[in-house]
RNA sequence: GGAGGGGUGGGUGAGCGGUUAAUACCAGCAGACUGUAAAUCUGCCGCCAGUAGGCUACGCAGGUUCGAAUCCUGCCCCCUCCA
């Protein structure tokens, strides 16, 4: 692809605002090769489709030749970053801060080249900072300066809670960008305040101000609210092929071509199409919402997994059939007998969390015993002489092998000890 | 230093002596339907118990009551405002 439609396609898709656009491209175009900053928080390890619009950004400029700087945000971890929530978090201790560092880079190197990232550490240079040193850097900032950031002043008004340290987030992450001289500063539009900060500081101290590369907000499985783990509508990398491809499918339809723009390589010329098919009604979401499952797969698993993923969603989803693959569970006599019912079996293999959920799920109708939906609580009686579902309408004859299932998605297969397996309660 | 507000089930957040296992919303689960695990509709959503009933629960510890999440006392924690 030629560098300027290279860069168009950068510049352009999945981009919220970039400051100062036309300074960036020229930066880009001068062939130097750029320092590209990126924060996290270790405070919330994991990384999900959301933070991945902007990690695509950096992998593509990264294969242009330019080089990522990971700031581990170690110290600012401790204050909790004011977007969006007001709590102050808990501060960690030093073990968990590199754990959740750990998890935290090895998915962020699913997507960016470790080969040309440099780590870094907060703590480098907050590690050594002393009291002249925090009054040094907050003095080159104003009340008013810091205020001006609505999440703050809104806080404010409504006579909610601002913590102090709180007020020093900014100045912090500013601080970052100043000492590994930060040529861009990369995250989600949300955390444009900070971004400012950054080119604030490093103009103040003489250096050239970080242009800013703000991505825009992806929106969760449930169509409503920004992606994020509190909301529990979302899709982390880390999500094996299955269950990607399943909540990519529960997706609401209206996000279907942002999915397709911010998180694939689709070429634009293709999405065009999908969306006059959609507008015209011409294709059913559910097909288009295919492809995009297995796009998405396939970035983080494989062509592989993403097929058979989408093979799996077709016959056990659309299908309803039973899966290849159940769980298996060797249950004891004893053990069977003391569960004594069905619930009570449901409830030792921890398919309910408790029994009166298994009774709950039995009286919805959701419980199947190889293929037969079971109305009531019943008895168990283990055994393999009769054909399975006998009894006499108050007990269930089990089989060894037998498949049960509890809602849609829950399945055993369940075998009794073998040298018990036929063994008849009394 | 002074005045005031608050700590409730996974999350927001009502209730402020019994009719409250505790409103509502979100999340979660199930069923129906369908174009999918979308949308929509319906139901469920503390634990134990064969429809009764029992137990545990509203920051912590006591107390007053036939009876408290609701009143009193002490303690812990959080917040706002005025100085």
């Amino acid at each position: 692809m030629p560098i300027h439609k290279e860069l168009d396609r950068i510049l352009k898709r999945g981009v919220a605002e970039i400051i100062i656009e036309d300074e960036f491209r020229r930066l880009l175009e001068s062939g130097k090769p750029l320092r590209l900053k990126e924060g996290f928080d270790p405070s919330r390890p994991d990384i999900h489709l959301g933070h991945v619009v902007g990690l695509r950004k950096l992998r593509q400029l990264q294969d242009l030749g330019h080089k990522v700087i990971l700031i581990v945000g170690d110290w600012t971890a401790q204050i909790g970053d004011p977007s969006g929530q007001s709590q102050t978090r808990p501060m960690l201790t030093a073990g968990e801060v590199q754990a959740n560092a750990e998890t935290y880079m090895k998915q962020f190197f699913k997507v960016v080249d470790r080969e040309r990232t440099e780590v870094r550490w907060q703590s480098e240079w907050f590690g050594k900072f002393d009291l002249a040193d925090v009054i040094r850097l907050t003095s080159k900032f104003t009340v008013a300066q810091i205020m001006a950031r609505e999440d703050f002043s809104s806080r404010q008004a409504a006579g909610r809670p601002i913590a102090l340290t709180e007020l020093l987030y900014p100045l912090l992450q500013a601080y970052d960008s100043v000492v590994i001289e930060a040529d861009v500063e990369f995250g989600g539009i949300d955390q444009k305040f900070n971004f400012l900060m950054g080119r604030e500081l490093q103009q103040t101290v003489g250096q050239h101000p970080q242009q800013v590369f703000m991505t825009p907000l992806l929106v969760g499985t449930d169509g409503r609210m920004k992606m994020s783990k509190s909301l529990g509508n979302c899709i982390t990398v880390e999500d094996p092929p299955n269950e990607m491809f399943g909540r990519l499918m529960s997706v609401a339809d209206h996000l279907i071509m942002d999915y397709f723009e911010l998180i694939t390589d689709v070429p634009d010329e293709e999405l065009v199409g999908f969306r006059q098919q959609l507008a015209s009604g011409s294709v059913n979401p559910m097909t288009l919402k295919k492809r995009l499952a297995w796009e998405i797969v396939c970035q983080f698993h494989g062509r592989q997994a993403a097929g058979e993923a989408a093979h799996r969603f077709e016959k056990e989803v659309q299908m309803k059939e039973q899966p290849d693959q159940i769980p298996e569970h060797v249950i004891s006599f004893e053990r069977l007998s003391e569960a004594a019912t069905v619930s009570g079996l449901i409830y030792e293999l921890k398919l309910a969390g408790s029994r009166g959920e298994a009774k709950r799920l039995i009286s919805q109708g959701a419980i199947e015993v190889d293929g037969r939906r079971i109305s009531s609580d019943m008895r168990i009686v283990p055994g393999d002489d009769l054909a399975n579902g006998g009894g006499d309408g108050e007990e269930l004859i089990f089989r060894h092998g037998g498949v049960i299932r509890v809602g849609k998605r829950r399945w055993a297969r369940i075998f009794l000890k073998e040298e018990l397996s036929n063994v008849r309660l009394a």
